[in-house]
RNA sequence: CGGGGUGUAGCGUAGCCCGGUAUCGCGCCACAUUUGGGAUGUGGAGGUCGUAGGUUCGAAUCCUGCCACCCCGACCA
């Protein structure tokens, strides 16, 4: 019973939105729409980009940084792209500011007008496109596999905490491939990576999945998906890769002499996650208490309380924490010791709890005479008393980490299965949208018009064609024609 | 950007209708007693009432503009 954390069940975004605050993940800024990202939150974010990074890097790409500006004439180079960000973008037109006469402060000094107005990237498909064109020659330079961990800025009309922000953080990958085929390749094995960093790290289940149409990426000519599904009911976009064929190629003119001696435009993939994955990461496990982190993910993993009245207790049960902490380290453990003597215990675990530390160790006089300390697991908030003397402590505690970590993904894979709902009519469809929510595994007619229409009876979109879907005659849900599979549809963020 | 709402100490709030210099709780500081689930007592500090104007002898309160945030739409990773 965390003080003042509303509960899910009362108002699920109130409750977010404090629980994204207390628990000092990130705040709102003085910027309209940006967010300071504080030092916890951070952590956690870190721990995300270093497996990202590490599977990047086994899957052969490289890391590179290109520019934050992207001249205006860029963006208007592949239609598509530009048509579906142009409405989000943020615009640099000036270079200098100077004293107002009036003495009111600075002013942009109109004679600093620049020729040429730099857009604020909203991703760098253009900028990385038109320095490929200087990197390609032959088929001798490909694939060239690179990706980019940066801040992009979208000019959305409403923000939330990292679930959509004016700036955010992510890491975005352009690779350029001789072949289809091998773009291809590309596109679905980053897919893979998100979906296995997703399931193995964030303990978050995920449909593996292609867009429609309507929904794909601006520029793309395919873009698979991992869609999540939140304890409200809601289904969020956690990553997205995409094939790009030869758009950005032949609006950046990227060619290259093939070992055929022809000379063939480069195919392109590019593939995106961002601190979105802390909103689903939040909104995915955690409870009224607080935050869950996975185990994988917690920037602490254990953290150990001291219990005591005197300061020779103290200093008895410090030192069992130290050798405890050591053996813990040493097994690869992240722990803390909290001797903070400015706060009770109860403080404690109800802070540490909101902070979604996965296990707690408390230590007092009781323990030190009994050879014991008390673990509490985080995710089901049960207690136990352990014999130090059984067995190493690391050993116990890694199983129990691990054993949170196996917990909480099926827990959400259950709550997803039984938030999946086959449904055969409208009016079924419907009411399973209202009543129940979650996903809508349904058959579709494969027509925009129905995508469109149901969307605007319901607010229901197509999340995804997932990919492992089997071959199945059917009739669309809407319209009635002929259907050769379902779709998942949801309310999404 | 359209509709609705809210801005008062670090946080949550009362006061606003009916104008007279701001209430309470949490938190913070000091001391004492406490410490196995958010301690208690005593004392204390902290406020340009979002912001800029206007009306008035006098504005948190009335009027206007602006800004920010929240909810609902449109947009979206």
């Amino acid at each position: 019973m965390s003080k003042g954390l509303p509960k899910r069940s009362e108002d699920y975004s109130l409750w977010y939105n404090e629980l994204v605050k207390k628990a000092d993940l990130a705040e709102n800024s003085a910027v309209r729409g940006c967010m300071v990202i504080k030092p916890y939150g951070y952590s956690i974010w870190e721990k995300m980009q270093a497996e990202l990074d590490r599977m990047f890097k086994e899957t052969g790409h490289l890391n590179a940084y290109f520019p934050l500006f992207i001249p205006k004439s860029f963006l208007s180079k592949e239609a598509s792209h530009v048509e579906g960000f142009a409405k989000e973008c943020a615009v640099v037109t000036h270079y200098r500011l100077k004293n107002a006469e009036d003495g009111s402060g600075v002013i942009v000094d109109p004679e600093a007008k620049l020729d040429e107005e730099l857009i604020v990237r909203p991703t760098s498909e253009t900028v990385i496109w038109s320095t490929y064109k200087n990197w390609v020659q032959s088929y001798r330079d490909l694939p060239l596999l690179v990706n980019q961990w940066a801040n992009v800025v979208r000019w959305e009309m409403r923000t939330r905490l990292f679930l959509r922000t004016t700036e955010f953080l992510w890491q975005e990958g352009h690779t350029a491939h001789a072949t289809k085929k091998e773009a291809e390749a590309e596109t679905l094995q980053m897919m893979n990576v998100y979906a296995q960093f997703a399931e193995d790290f964030m303990a978050l289940p995920v449909v593996r999945g292609r867009k429609t149409e309507t929904e794909r990426f601006a520029g793309a000519d395919d873009t698979l998906c991992i869609e999540a599904l939140m304890q409200d009911g809601k289904a969020l976009q956690a990553g997205t890769s995409h094939f790009l064929g030869q758009n950005f190629a032949k609006a950046f003119d990227v060619k290259f002499a093939s070992k055929e001696g022809g000379l063939e435009y480069v195919w392109g993939t590019s593939w995106g996650v961002s601190t979105r994955l802390m909103g689903a990461l939040i909104m995915a496990h955690s409870d009224d208490n607080g935050l869950v982190l996975p185990p994988k993910l917690a920037p602490i993993q254990v953290v150990i309380i001291p219990i005591y009245r005197k300061e020779e207790e103290f200093d008895a049960i410090t030192e069992k924490a130290n050798e405890i902490m050591a053996e813990l380290r040493k097994a690869g453990v992240s722990v803390k010791y909290d001797n903070r003597d400015t706060h009770k215990p109860g403080f404690k675990f109800a802070e540490h709890e909101l902070k979604g530390v996965p296990l707690r160790i408390a230590i007092g006089p009781r323990d030190l005479e009994n050879g014991t300390i008390e673990i509490a697991r985080r995710d089901t908030l049960t207690k136990e008393q352990f014999e130090l003397v059984s067995q190493p402590i690391s050993g116990k505690i890694s199983s129990m980490l691990e054993e949170i970590q196996a917990t909480i993904y099926s827990k959400a894979l259950n709550f997803r299965s039984e938030m999946t709902t086959e449904v055969n009519s409208w009016d079924e469809f419907k009411s399973v949208l209202e009543e129940k929510t979650g996903f809508l595994s349904a058959h579709w007619d494969g027509t925009a018009e129905t995508e469109e229409k149901i969307k605007d009876l319901t607010k229901a979109t197509i999340r995804c064609i997932p990919l492992d879907r089997k071959e199945e005659e059917g009739v669309c849900v809407y319209s009635g024609k002929p259907s050769k599979g379902r779709v998942l549809f949801a309310k999404a963020y």
